[in-house]
DNA sequence: TGCAAAGAGTAGAGCGCTCTACTAGGTGAC
DNA sequence: GTCACCTAGTAGAGCGCTCTACTCTTTGCA
């Protein structure tokens, strides 16, 4: 910068100006300065100008797992909001360890970028408070209304409603739900699915499983050797409603004709020819975009917690329909 | 740091040696400040603590698309090596898009990180070569050896070959490949396609495609109208031959019994029980791995380039089988 | 013509650390 | 007792910027 400021013939201040697009800088010396500066190959170092204006314009985004679609996809929700406001996004991920999000986490504190936007699995409650001690911080998950913090999240319990509306819509009534014990949004599936047929006059059926494509394979197996087998499986997921459509096809059942299928999440497992699966879509992009607008409140000064949850949208492909007889 | 200098009742030079796990500090006062610390809830300012060090521990990788698993688990590779050295990792994404890339960039060169992987998709050879000008830098992508970098990538060619030698030893000779045109890697699949085919005496049959499942399905049509049809088609990737796999079954054709199908890349889709599709493993966590690995000889001091090839390997499932008749 | 206000630029302190060079107090060998 | 050497700790410059307060020109207008 000293190199750049006597080569122009200028202050270093001057320099400093016209790197920060100051309207206080007349066109010509603007000129002359960013001509040495791309002349002596300069670059501000965000450090050091981090550092002296006390603030990084930066936000950061901890997330437990970049394989799982569903964080990358909120990910970019983040990142495109943010650069609205000319915010720049960093990433750092836990790679699916409990302590790999904890010194993830820390590197944004350490990092001071003006908030956190957390994509956390495996946080207790006190981790999540505490960071929000330390920095604006909103969380996208499904967490018990905390007061330090703001919160983003899917309404399960709106999607489950969806997917019993949609099957009693055709016709089904044993409808079977492949459970995903307390892994993330299960318990709210679950409920809402329970809740949902009740309301409906309806007995839930509800059998273990997790989120893996074996689970669904097995669960189908138990379901299908029952007496009277669902004329409907919602499934913890997408990705175990591919292997409950998997052992359907080994029995030679016909899906939909015999019995109806649905999944969760939207993946693009779903939309793939061989399984068109109907299915929940998770608009995880927007949980990105309203976690960056809440974030961005509460860099602004906003300190009241706000909840919100965001509604999930059903998407009808070709492993439902009315059910038979 | 002041404060809890005054706190311990030492020096803030002490206090900045037990922060960064000097020798040269008694057990007595590494207690007195810790403790300090902890009651202040003092955390190291990263920005100052990197201006004044001049080096950043931190290598940055920049990504053209966090939603492509061979980018994210790229990016786990990098990570994974990086802990061992005790290297932070900073993850900045262009988002797909070509201006994305350049700002990620800058990014990582403006935070003067230690070091960069580029897993960029759309930078043209010069923009790599500026780039590791200015740092330590590492690509990986099929580019023609730069002389100023390293770069780690897939052995496309010995990729083709495999599927090639693995169709002849199941007796097919109408072999048939979906080519991508001119997306990343294909012209190399292409051409070990058309190299390994010659070489087994074989006349090689290309249609143009790309890397979507809708161009394998309207190639798949394509195909089987031919007056010939082929005995096996190999797809430019997982997504196409799940298209193609799809358009078979419409069609009511034996998969392998009457045709044999190949992807390529072993992304999740193929290992789904629905496609359960022979494909072309890449080691991908292998090529940030390996990445980080001579990026960090570069951080050492090496100048002289290295470019590797990672051998891909061969995932047999079910949808190869020997010729009809 | 004079004066306030706007415009363009500068000086220099300070952001929160690290790191070199230094000091003070032991320890042990001769 | 003296000197060399080690250990534990300190002082203070400096990293590369930003930002406040200030100066020096112009300009606009009564």
């Amino acid at each position: 910068m000293e190199d750049v400021a006597r080569h122009a013939g200028v202050s270093r201040a001057l320099v400093s100006l016209v790197m920060n697009d100051s309207p206080r800088v007349s066109e010509k010396s603007r000129q002359k300065v960013l001509a040495s500066a791309s002349e002596l190959g300069y670059r501000p170092n965000l450090w050091a100008r981090n550092l002296a204006s006390g603030q990084t314009n930066t936000i950061g985004v901890m997330l437990n797992d970049l394989h799982n679609p569903y964080f990358t996809e909120l990910a970019e929700g983040v990142a495109a909001t943010a650069a609205e406001s000319g915010m720049q996004v960093l990433i750092t991920s836990g790679w699916q360890q409990d302590s790999g999000e904890v010194v993830a986490t820390e590197t944004l504190l350490n990092l001071r970028t003006d908030g956190i936007v957390l994509g956390a699995a495996r946080f207790s409650g006190e981790v999540f408070e505490d960071v929000a001690q330390q920095t604006p911080t909103v969380a996208v998950s499904n967490f018990d209304k905390p007061k330090t913090m703001d919160t983003v999240c899917n309404d399960e319990a709106r999607g489950a409603e969806l997917v019993v509306e949609h099957l009693t819509n055709l016709g089904h009534t044993r409808i079977a739900h492949i459970d995903a014990g307390s892994a993330p949004g299960a318990p709210q599936r679950r409920r809402g699915f329970t809740q949902a047929m009740t309301n409906a006059g309806l007995a839930p059926i509800i059998i273990e499983g997790d989120y893996r494509e074996e689970a669904g394979r097995a669960a189908a197996e138990s379901l299908m050797s029952l007496h009277e087998p669902p004329t409907a499986i919602f499934a913890a997921n997408d990705l175990a409603a591919s292997g409950v459509l998997t052992h359907l096809r080994e029995l030679g059942v016909d899906v939909p004709g015999d019995i109806s299928v649905m999944g969760y999440d939207d993946t693009v497992l779903a939309g793939l020819g061989l399984l068109a699966l109907t299915t929940v879509h998770q608009p995880r992009q927007e949980f990105g975009s309203r976690a960056t607008e809440l974030l961005l409140e509460r860099i602004a000064g906003r300190t009241a917690a706000k909840h919100e949850l965001i509604a999930p949208s059903l998407v009808v492909r070709s492993t439902t329909g009315p059910v038979k007889e």
